[in-house]
DNA sequence: GAAAAATACGAACGGTCGTACTATTTTACG
DNA sequence: CGTAAAATAGTACGACCGTTCGTATTTTTC
C-alpha cells in the first residue's frame, strides 16, 4: 500500500505533461500546441518532454485521447448510471451542453473536427474515429428511447447533428 | 490605346501574385500561406513578392480581399441584375449554392471565419467586417421581398444562418 | 537617349520548430 | 548500500519562417 507499482516516476509526470498540454491545446488547438511552450508550461526541458512520446504526432495523439477521456468522463460515465431511455438521453444531451459551457475556450475535439477536417493524416483518423464512437454512444441511447417507447421513430443522427 | 496608364507593370504582377496566392490559401487557409511557397508559385524569389506587400499580414489581407471580390462578382453582381424582391433573393441563395459547389476546396471567406474567430488581430477584424457585409446585403435583398409581399414577416438572419 | 523611379534579386538575419545524440541526474531494486 | 535502468537535461542540427538590406535590372518619365 505503500510502494509505487515499479514504475511511479515517469508516468507521473507525463500524466502532468499531457495534462499541461490539454490546457494549452485547449486555447491554441493541437496543431498550435508546440513541444517547447509545452516544455516551459511543465518547466522542463525540450527534450524532457520530447522523450516522453517519441514525436509531434503522439504527442498530439494523446492529448486527443486525453480530451475524449474528460469528455467521456464529463458527460458519457454520468448518463450511463441514468435509467435506460429518455431519461439517458436527455442526460446525454444536457451533459453535452453543460461540457461546452463548462470549457469556454471550446472543446478540444470540436476544434480538432475542423483543424484537421481537410488535412489527411493520423491525427485526422483519429478525430473521425473518436466522432464515429460519440456518434454511436447517441445513437445507441436513441435507440433505447424508441424501444421503449418514450420517443417516436425519429432519426437519430438529424438530431444529434442538430444539436 | 497602347500606353499602359503610367504603371503597368507592378500592378499586374501584383495581381498575378494574388491569383497565385488566392488558390494556395483556398487550398491551404490563409494562415498556411507563405510567402516562399508563393514566391516559387509565381516563379519569383521571396523578396520580389514581399516587396508589393510589405509583411505577410497585408499580403493575407489582400488575398481575403481577393476572396470577397470573387465571391461578390460571382453571387452578388449577377443577382443585383435580377428584379428587386423574391427573385433576386433565390438568385442571391441559388448563386451562394453554386459558389461552394464551384470551389470544392471549400471557400476562402468561410474558412477564414473559422480560422480567425478566436484569434484577434487585423485579420479577424477583416473577416467579421466581410462576414457583416454580406449579412446586410442579404438582409437588405430578404427585406425588399417582404416589401413587396412576396414573403411573409419572416425573420432574415434565420434564415440565412440557416442557410 | 539619359535621368529617375519602380521593380526584382540574392544573401543574410534572427527566430521557432521538431528531432537526434550524448551526458547527467534521479529512481528503483537486489 | 551499490548498481543498472529509467528519466531528464543539454546541445546541436537542419528546415522553414518572415523580414531586412544592398544591389542589379528593368521600366517609366522627361
Amino acid at each position: 500500500m505503500s510502494s509505487q507499482p515499479a514504475n511511479s516516476k515517469g508516468a507521473a509526470t507525463r500524466e502532468l505533461i499531457i495534462d499541461r498540454a490539454y490546457a494549452i491545446a485547449s486555447r491554441e488547438g493541437l496543431e498550435g500546441l508546440s513541444i517547447g511552450d509545452l516544455a516551459q508550461a511543465v518547466g522542463m526541458s525540450k527534450s524532457g518532454v520530447f522523450a516522453h512520446f517519441g514525436s509531434r504526432e503522439d504527442l498530439q495523439l494523446a492529448v486527443l485521447d486525453e480530451g475524449g477521456r474528460r469528455f467521456g468522463e464529463f458527460v458519457l460515465i454520468p448518463a450511463l448510471r441514468k435509467p435506460r431511455g429518455l431519461v439517458r438521453l436527455r442526460a446525454i444531451i444536457d451533459g453535452w451542453f453543460d461540457w461546452v459551457r463548462e470549457n469556454q475556450h471550446g472543446c478540444l475535439v470540436m476544434s480538432a473536427i475542423s483543424e484537421y477536417d481537410s488535412l489527411p493524416g493520423p491525427l485526422h483518423d483519429a478525430v473521425v474515429a473518436r466522432v464515429q464512437r460519440w456518434r454511436s454512444d447517441t445513437t445507441r441511447a436513441t435507440q433505447m428511447a424508441i424501444d421503449s417507447g418514450e420517443l417516436r421513430a425519429d432519426t437519430d443522427p438529424q438530431q444529434v447533428s442538430f444539436e
